[in-house]
RNA sequence: GCGCCACUAGCUCAGUUGGAUAGAGCAUCAGCCUUCUAAGCUGAGGGUCACAGGUUCGAGUCCUGUGUGGCGCGCCA
């Protein structure tokens, strides 16, 4: 984040130099190469365009008109073709680092969402199987997402839609039934054609032959109510355990069914009718998309009188929007993108303002072992579930891998290097800083070593010391940029450079057996590090281990 | 055929609303433990940023086209 003074000292130059209008072209950038200063702006270029001069000496000019406190700037150099380099000083780096010390615990939150409600929508698989692991992927940047909202002071309602009705619910309840009969002995029972094959219909059966014996045996209308009801709580259970092993909690689970028994459904059909979109074709009702800009129409009533997913789907996005809430975020796998525009259609046609609805997509995971695809769990011979993968390479190996990759991209989640215990392992990697620092702390406890915060951090100068100073001023900035673009990758990746600055200075500089005042200075830098790796990894929802 | 996403080092990926000499991890090679945890640090090699045009002082980044891969395109969700 660019120091306030800097930017303020730049808009007055560009004013007095009778160019104001281009004041909100300034833009600073941190430069890849070191020699380039802490901040750098390319704003005499883009006057240079502008005003037909040689940017050079449009540089020149502004440089003539700053004037900054000469304890905080090092230095002001123009540099290549006119790029303004600002080079801050000890002092000011001293300044920042205690700063950030006065947040204490809290550094990296902001009120910048104060008074706003979000909704974060994810995992919404429906209780008819065990997560799997695109589930998994969706369920960690659900997750994370909703922490950093919480994070950038929004009120955050975590929430989860299921369907516990209808034909799906029916076909479990018809599966395990098959496989029940088929336990008991009538072993060519058929199976439902679309039923559900997993392996796990057998272990829901198999559990009701245990408990209950032939008692279900009948094929009438009250036994399958019984299969789908146990169907359901057995398959949510397992949800909800595995949810839990990530430690994922949603704080609303909204039952579609609700949307019908409450007439929330029926109402979207009445107003949608009343706009005139909606009209009789085929023996089904048809929502007519083209009259809002959109290529089809689509069927949002089937002929049999049930309907298709876009009516519900309305009616749940027409609820949240009544709910209140200022920004609707909805996590969802990359095989559901033709879906929402129709859905987002027909919201706006009722009026709502669906610029509060952002859906972030995520691509699809993809298991890889030595270098080959893996399809199936060598334990179990089925596919992977999330469950197995959890305990297989544990739950912070997991929330970390399906974030750190882009959300839009394809993320290969490669189990030889998951499964490895060492350095090659990016979460051991920042998990080891975290219990690097701690361990400072426990040994200077050990030895009765002496340090005070009040103590004065000017004398910090050196390269790696620098460096973590200015890593631990972006990390509020990282955290808001992180939640906007719905992309914790952004915050891996920072926490990633945090832990790689940390190591080196750990290395090259020794906090005890430093006097005084550098001991208590680097006491301080290290605690700030450790706050912000404690947090970092909060957000995340990875464990941040005081020992390993 | 149409829509969305991707294409950057041998592999997996970053690349800050167009900026300076394109970065990191893994893999390979060479160093560093008597001192706060070596699950660490330092260095080396490795690039036609898929391809071709365009926009401009400047393009991995923006525009157009082509190719390759993934996902969709239903009275499934």
């Amino acid at each position: 984040m660019v120091p306030e003074f800097i930017v303020e000292g730049f808009i007055r130059a560009i004013k007095e130099l009778g160019v104001e209008e281009f004041v909100n072209k300034l833009r600073f950038e941190q430069p890849r190469n070191e020699q380039f200063g802490d901040f750098a702006t390319s704003i005499a270029l883009i006057l240079a365009k502008e005003l037909k001069r040689n940017p050079r000496d449009i540089a020149q000019s502004i440089v003539d008109h700053l004037s900054f406190d000469k304890r905080l700037v090092e230095k002001l150099s123009i540099d290549g073709p006119g790029f303004i380099n600002v080079k801050l000083s000890t002092a000011f780096f001293a300044n920042e680092l205690e700063r950030i010390f006065q947040c204490g615990e809290d550094y990296g939150k902001s009120k910048k969402g104060y008074g706003q409600k979000v909704n974060v929508e994810y995992v919404s698989a429906n209780p008819t199987g065990l997560l799997h692991l695109g589930h998994g992927r969706n369920a960690c940047i659900g997750d994370c997402i909703a922490n950093l909202y919480e994070w950038i002071g929004y009120d955050v309602t975590r929430e989860y839609y299921f369907n516990n009705a209808g034909r799906q619910m029916q076909n479990l309840a018809r599966s395990i039934f098959a496989r029940y009969r088929q336990l008991l002995g009538e072993v060519d029972f058929p199976f439902p054609e679309d039923g559900y094959h997993g392996e796990y219909i057998f272990e829901i059966a198999n559990e009701i032959l245990n408990n209950f014996g032939s008692k279900y045996a009948e094929e009438t209308d009250e036994n399958l109510e019984f299969f789908k009801k146990y169907g359901e709580n057995w398959c949510f259970q397992k949800i909800r355990s595995t949810l839990e092993m990530l430690k994922i909690h949603h704080n609303v689970f909204y039952n579609e069914d609700s949307l019908y028994k409450e007439g929330k459904v029926e109402e979207v059909i009445r107003l949608l009718r009343e706009k005139g979109l909606v009209y009789e074709k085929d023996g089904a009702l048809w929502l007519a998309l083209t009259k809002i800009g959109l290529n089809e129409d689509r069927v949002i009533v089937k002929s049999t009188g049930e309907p298709t997913y876009r009516l519900p789907d309305i009616a749940y996005h027409r609820e949240k929007f009544l709910r209140g809430y200022d920004l609707i975020i909805d996590i969802l796998g990359s095989d559901h993108i033709a879906t929402v525009p129709d859905v987002l259609a027909g919201l706006k046609a009722l009026g709502f303002d669906t610029s509060k609805v952002k859906v972030v997509f995520h691509q699809f995971v993809t298991l890889m072992e030595n270098g080959l695809v893996v399809k199936m769990s060598k334990r179990s011979g089925r596919s992977y579930t999330l469950d197995e993968l959890i305990s297989e390479v544990g739950a912070d190996v997991v929330r970390f891998f399906f974030i750190m990759r882009n959300v839009s991209s394809h993320l290969e989640f490669d189990l030889n290097l998951a499964r490895e215990q060492s350095e090659k392992n990016p979460v051991f990697y920042l998990q080891y800083a975290y219990a690097r620092i701690a361990s400072i702390f426990d040994t200077a406890k050990e030895r009765g070593i002496e340090f005070n915060f009040e103590t004065s951090t000017e004398c910090l100068h050196l390269p790696q010391e620098i460096n973590l100073i200015k890593l631990q001023t972006r990390f509020p900035e990282v955290i808001e940029v992180a939640a906007e673009k719905f992309e914790p990758q952004i915050l891996a990746d920072y926490l990633y450079d945090l832990a790689t600055a940390f190591h080196t200075f750990y290395h090259d500089c020794r906090i005890i057996g430093s006097n005084e005042p550098i001991l208590s200075a680097r006491f301080k830098l290290a605690k700030v590090t450790q706050t912000i790796l404690r947090n970092g990894l909060t957000i995340l929802g990875v464990s941040a281990p005081e020992r390993m």
